[in-house]
DNA sequence: TTGTATGCGTTATCAA
DNA sequence: TTGATAACGCATACAA
């Protein structure tokens, strides 16, 4: 059905080491063959099967990609950093959406060891979740990195300083009057959204205030958690002053809620998001966080252990994260 | 490195043929070693190579799609319906972004067919460019189903009503009285930009109104273009009062433009969308395109093709397209 | 019930 | 400069 080095062979009569080389580049064939080998590969449409050359050669040219959520934004500049680079290197990559559900991650992983990918750069769930299969990837010696740590794993990773994302966050709400401030944290299984909570809890902590039970707002994951959320929080009785969303895809169903019942950001309610997502309508004040950049050093770092193997040590990246101020933040009297 | 089926028989002391059985579940094996068997392989974490196993089984469980932007919420739907499916017969799928460069697309194609996918399901750039690639898959026969049919070309396809979408969209605004309108297109090697253009033009013509050139956009990609659109077009002296976007990404760019200038919309200017994806702030009326039913048609069509081969006659679907109306269209007193 | 031989499409090694 | 052959890891047909 595809035509293969055995059939180029037999139409020009050559043998097939003698294809194979030519093909490859390899020095010491006549012009002349060359020449021949060439002209059949190309007439026949020839594509050499990556497969077979996998078989032997050790590398199968592919990497593999395991994100959380295809659909968000976050993700999107992820998975654009680590396919540039990835393509330049003439690779290409097994794209797979966990959907953030620990099953499907490990059989997406398998998936992709079944494959023989050459390494893996993986967004794992890592809060309240086994780490099994990772280790496997270890026990294998199969090049991979993280994006984000696992505790006493050493291993290339990359990770954003959500720490501080979220104490930055909350001190800019702090310094602006505000005192009654909630917050919306992601998915339990997301050590972002921990870090930046528990960053939160100790700046009230430090700045003498106490957080109340009902302006938190768990395991939100979409625009629409974020629109429900927002139409909770207006009907309350007692609202906050400010709102921290674990991300700018629920800021904006917040404030979508907001807007629909005629109440303002920030005049009614501050709002403060992560990522910094391009397609923003809205002046959001929001935490941002380099994710392009961060899916291109995910590539390069695994590039370079694929390439140079295990003997070279582990590398770990923290990339900063930054407040930027927009017009999501209302400046309270006080203070 | 990787453990194999030829390892587990040497640790067994079975034969490779009696430990390739048992994994494929065949039967004629005592429960003795049929039970060693997947000790062994459990113990040696043991993970059968899908590459080898394609070489012999002509069945690579892969199949590639070729998208033109990941950024955009358009063709995350379509990636995320694709995806499902493609699980669902335990197939992985290898994903490339073209970025609407139609040298990147012929070399992922080429990628994927060097690395024997089964299928490939194509969003292929459709006007101003060749087509010699995917006539090329057609003659290898390799099962491929495309996002946007080629004239001539008698395969698997599935499209939008993009003319219909365009006259829908243009009709709304004449019927609120609107006749100064504007358009914003796609790339030029878009065909559902020109075909929105076309029934836009065509509806004008019919309505007996004319299109003033100046307020003709070209080549909108990015929510940044919406944005630079919407802020020539604030500066105009005679501004249109309404404007068709390309996409709901433009449509966004262009009203933050028209937000940071303090103009409103639709008080100072009328805008209409394409595609009607979620995480949108704004109250848009957009054209409704159901492009995650259409990943999932097009991953479907493709198992139809890869499953029964060549036989069965080629599927073509095209999806309808639907205004939604919402606010962002201003009834202009006339009319 | 288990083992042996062969082929899949390459590349690499060696021989001619 | 070219050709023959083994090997990669698996599935399959066939033999024991």
């Amino acid at each position: 059905m595809n035509v293969t080095i055995a059939d180029l062979a037999k139409m020009t009569g050559l043998a097939k080491s003698t294809i194979s080389g030519v093909l490859n580049n390899k020095s010491g064939f006549s012009e002349k063959t060359r020449q021949k080998v060439l002209k059949a590969a190309e007439q026949y449409g020839y594509v050499p099967n990556e497969i077979a050359r996998g078989l032997t050669s050790k590398f199968t040219k592919t990497i593999g990609l395991v994100i959380k959520d295809i659909t968000n934004p976050f993700y999107n500049q992820i998975t654009k950093g680590v396919q540039e680079i990835a393509n330049a290197f003439g690779y290409t990559v097994f794209l797979c959406s966990s959907g953030e559900d620990h099953e499907a991650e490990i059989n997406q992983i398998e998936a992709m060891v079944g494959r023989r990918v050459d390494g893996l750069i993986i967004a794992p769930l890592l809060e309240e979740v086994t780490f099994d299969h990772i280790y496997e990837l270890k026990r294998k010696s199969l090049p991979f990195a993280l994006l984000g740590k696992i505790p006493g794993l050493d291993c290339d990773w990359v990770e954003f300083d959500d720490y501080s994302g979220g104490r930055q966050a909350a001190e800019h709400l702090i310094e602006n009057g505000h005192t009654q401030i909630g917050f919306i944290t992601g998915l339990r299984t997301s050590r972002a959204s921990k870090m930046r909570y528990s960053a939160f809890k100790d700046t009230l902590v430090a700045n003498g205030l106490t957080l109340n039970p009902d302006y938190v707002f768990h395991e939100a994951q979409s625009f629409m958690d974020g629109v429900e959320i927002g139409q909770r929080v207006l009907q309350m009785d007692r609202r906050p002053t400010a709102l921290i969303c674990f991300d700018d895809v629920i800021a904006m169903g917040v404030i979508k809620a907001l807007e629909q019942s005629g109440l303002k950001v920030p005049d009614d309610l501050s709002v403060i998001g992560f990522d910094d997502i391009d397609m923003m309508l809205f002046p959001l004040t929001t935490v941002s966080i380099p994710t392009y950049e961060a899916g291109k050093t995910l590539a390069r770092i695994l590039f370079e252990r694929i390439f140079d193997g295990e003997t070279r040590e582990f590398k770990q990246k923290v990339f900063d994260v930054k407040l930027v101020t927009r017009n999501s933040v209302k400046r309270l009297h006080q203070s």
